[in-house]
DNA sequence: AACATGACGGTAG
DNA sequence: TCTACCGCCATGT
């Protein structure tokens, strides 16, 4: 009930959200990854722009999304990116640099939930 | 209906 | 590899 989805079908908004609810703990996306999955690949924009509006009570994992080279561009939104650093840090995501995730060993992709593993890791 | 806004992405130099 | 530009999109006025 809080996210614009009050006339019947969700809204951009409400997808968006519903997607990084979903990014597990120690791993990142990207706004354009988000798009992608949404089906609208050139609306990374409007995903970072989703973002910045996300109500506080939804408690959304939103440090967890960084832009295509793992840069932590939403960083100023806590204030200052040490802040959301941190959040990553405390969950072990690995950094290149002191505001730089390692993509290539931490990404997420929404797809990664439609290929079931056949056997346990 | 047009214009401005904003936590992006791709490409060229 | 880094910077500058330009193109894209959903919303609110």
């Amino acid at each position: 009930m809080g996210r614009g989805s009050g006339s019947g079908r969700p809204t951009f908004f409400a997808r968006v959200f519903v997607l990084v609810s979903r990014i597990p703990r120690g791993r990142v996306t990207t706004y354009g990854a988000i798009a992608r999955a949404l089906g609208t690949p050139r609306a990374a924009r409007s995903v970072g722009w989703a973002l910045s509006l996300a109500p506080q009570e939804d408690a959304l994992p939103c440090h967890r999304v960084v832009d295509r080279n793992g840069f932590l561009s939403g960083g100023w939104h806590w204030g200052h990116p040490d802040v959301m650093a941190g959040l990553l840090r405390d969950e072990d995501v690995p950094f290149l640099d002191p505001y730089r995730v390692d993509l290539a060993a931490c990404l997420w992709l929404p797809d990664e939930d439609d290929f079931e593993p056949r056997l346990p890791v």
